[in-house]
DNA sequence: TACATCCATATGAAAAAAGTATGAAAGACA
DNA sequence: TGTCTTTCATACTTTTTTCATATGGATGTA
C-alpha cells in the first residue's frame, strides 16, 4: 500500500464512481479497477461495494478514505516542513556568544525573526574555549565572538569596528570629563571585561605595554553587564567596547572616549571551515555581515 | 514521494550508511543510493551530508526522519484499523429496535462487547414504520422487533417464542391467582402494548375475536415501561411478552400466566434484504440467532 | 603504500504500472 | 420490451520504474 494508491482510493470514494475518478486522476478506468482491486486483495477486505453500476464504499472503506486524507495531508505538509527546512526559512539556528558580544544577539535575533519568522533557536553563552567545542560538537553552528579570538580552523567574517571606551562610577571625579587618554587609563583601577588568556585581554594589555604603562587591574570578569554593575557600585573603572556601553548605560555609570590608542574591539561571525552550514544558518550570516556575501558550504 | 522511499530514507537515518541501510532492507546498495538522490531532486534539498565515507543527516534530513517515522505508523494503524473494521472487529453497528424489543438490547449489547470490544453502537427505538424508513435509509443495519412485523423486503430471523402474560396491580384480586386464560382477560380493562395497525396490536385482537370475546381496551400505549407504570399505578392490566414482564418486575405488579390461547410473542432480528451487511452485524445475528446460520452478503 | 570500505555511476534485467481492446451487466428511455 | 448508454471487469500489450551487477573514485586504515 503507497501514497498513490491512497490517492488513487481517495478520488474513487469522492467520485463514487471508478470511471469518473480515472478521468479526474488522467488516467485510463482500467488500471484504476486493478489497483482498487489489489487494495482490497492485500487488506482482505473488501473497500466498495459494487451495486450494479453504482460503487458504494464499505464501513472498511469508509474508514480507509478518512485515513488516507489523513495521511496524504500529513505527508504533504511534512514535505513543505522538509523543504522549508532545507530552504533556511524553518528549522533550528543555534547560535553561540561570548560574554561580550552577547548583548547585541537579542537585537539581531529580533531582527531576523522579522524575515524567517518560523526559525526556532538555541542560544549558548560562553568564553572562547567553550565556543570552539561547541562548534566541534555542532552544538552550535555559528558563533559570535570578540575578536581577536584563537579558533582554529574557523572562518571568521568581522562586523564593524567598534572604539573602547572606559565607563566610570557617575560620581567619581572622572566624571567630569568625556575623555581620556588610553595611557592614563592605567592610573585608575580598572576592571578587565576578560580572564588572561582571552583575546581581548591580552589585546588590552599588549597596548598598555605599548604605551609603557601597566595598568590597575583590580578584576577580572568576563561577563559584560556583572562589569557593569560592578562599576555602577564604584568598584573601579572598565574598559568595554562601545556598543556594550550603548546598550548597559544607566545613571550610575559614566562613558569616557579613550583617545591616545587605535585598539578597537570587533565582533566577528565565525563558524567552522569544513562543516555544513545550514541555509538558516548563511541567511543569518548574510544579514549581519552582508559584505562578504553568503558562503557556499 | 511514496510509502517505499520514506521506508528506505528511515533506514539510512538508523544505519547512518547507505550500504548497511541496503543490508538491513535486503537490497543492493546503488538503487538505495539512487532512491536517495531522487528525493533530494524531489524536495529540491539536501537530506544527507556526505562527509567522505560517512554520511550524516542534514536538519532538513532529520525532519523527514521524524515525519517519516510518523507517518509509516500512521499508515500500518490505519491499515489495521481498516482491516479490522472490514473483519468486524471494530467499527460502528446500528441497531433499531422496537419499543417491546427495547428492554432484550442492553443485555445483548453487554454480551455482544464481551467478544467485540471495539464495537462501538447506534441504538435508535421506533416502530415499524420508523425503523423501516432507517433501514431503508441506512441509518440503522438490523432492527430487533416483535413479531409479526410488516417490514417489506427484509430478511427476518425469529428468536425463541415466549408466551405473553397478563401483569395486574399487585393490590387487584386478580393477584390472588397465578393464572388466567385468555377469554377471562377480556373482562378485565385492559393495557394494550401497541397501537392499532401495529403487528402486535392486530395479533392479539384477532386472537379475542377468534375466542368470540371483545377485549376491554382502556389504554394503547407502544411503549413498554410505561405500559408497566400504568399497571403498577392501578390503571389496568396489560398483556405483555414473559421476557418482558421477566426484566420489568417489581412489587406493584403481579404476573399471571395465559392459558387457553396459542398466541404467542416472538422477537425477530430483520435486516435489509439486498443491503450489503457489515461483518460486525453478521457477528451480531450469529450470536442471537446462531440456528440459522449468518447469511453471506 | 596497499587495502578495505563506502558511495556514485552506468548498463541491462525484472517487475510494476498504465494503456488498449473488449465483454458483461445494469440502468435509461423510447 | 428491446435498444442504447453507462460502468465495471478482464485479457493482453506497451511503457515506466525499480532493482541488480559491474565498476570506478574517494576516504580512512593497517
Amino acid at each position: 500500500m503507497d501514497i498513490r494508491q491512497l490517492r488513487y482510493f481517495i478520488a474513487i470514494a469522492e467520485e463514487g464512481q471508478i470511471t469518473a475518478a480515472a478521468k479526474r486522476l488522467q488516467m485510463a478506468q482500467p488500471p484504476l479497477s486493478q489497483q482498487l482491486k489489489q487494495m482490497e486483495d492485500e487488506l482482505g477486505v473488501a473497500l466498495v461495494e459494487r451495486i450494479g453500476k453504482r460503487i458504494e464504499l464499505t464501513e472498511a472503506g469508509a474508514t480507509l478514505y478518512k485515513q488516507a486524507l489523513n495521511i496524504t495531508h500529513q505527508l504533504e505538509e511534512a514535505l513543505t516542513e522538509v523543504k522549508e527546512t532545507g530552504d533556511g526559512i524553518r528549522g533550528m539556528l543555534s547560535i553561540g556568544v561570548s560574554a561580550l558580544s552577547a548583548y547585541r544577539l537579542p537585537e539581531q535575533i529580533r531582527q531576523y525573526q522579522q524575515h524567517y519568522p518560523l526559525i526556532r533557536y538555541q542560544v549558548w553563552k560562553g568564553d572562547t574555549q567553550l565556543l570552539s567545542d561547541w562548534l566541534e560538537k555542532r552544538t552550535i553552528e555559528v558563533a559570535i565572538v570578540r575578536l581577536p579570538h584563537s579558533l582554529g580552523n574557523c572562518v571568521t567574517i568581522p562586523l564593524e569596528e567598534e572604539p573602547f571606551v572606559l565607563i566610570v562610577p557617575a560620581g567619581s571625579p572622572l566624571s567630569m570629563n568625556n575623555e581620556i587618554a588610553m595611557r592614563d587609563v592605567a592610573q585608575h583601577p580598572l576592571i578587565m571585561p576578560s580572564t588572561p588568556g582571552l583575546g581581548i585581554y591580552e589585546m588590552l594589555t599588549k597596548e598598555f605595554t605599548r604605551l609603557g604603562v601597566s595598568p590597575h587591574v583590580i578584576c577580572e570578569c568576563p561577563d559584560i553587564s556583572l562589569t557593569v554593575s560592578l562599576v555602577a557600585a564604584g568598584v573601579a573603572t572598565a574598559l568595554i567596547p562601545h556598543s556594550a556601553w550603548e546598550t548597559h548605560k544607566n545613571e550610575n555609570i559614566h562613558c569616557l572616549m579613550v583617545t591616545g590608542t587605535s585598539v578597537s574591539s570587533s565582533a566577528a561571525i565565525v563558524w567552522h571551515a569544513e562543516r555544513h552550514l545550514s541555509k538558516a544558518a548563511r541567511h543569518f550570516i548574510e544579514m549581519f555581515a552582508p559584505k562578504t556575501g553568503a558562503p557556499d558550504s
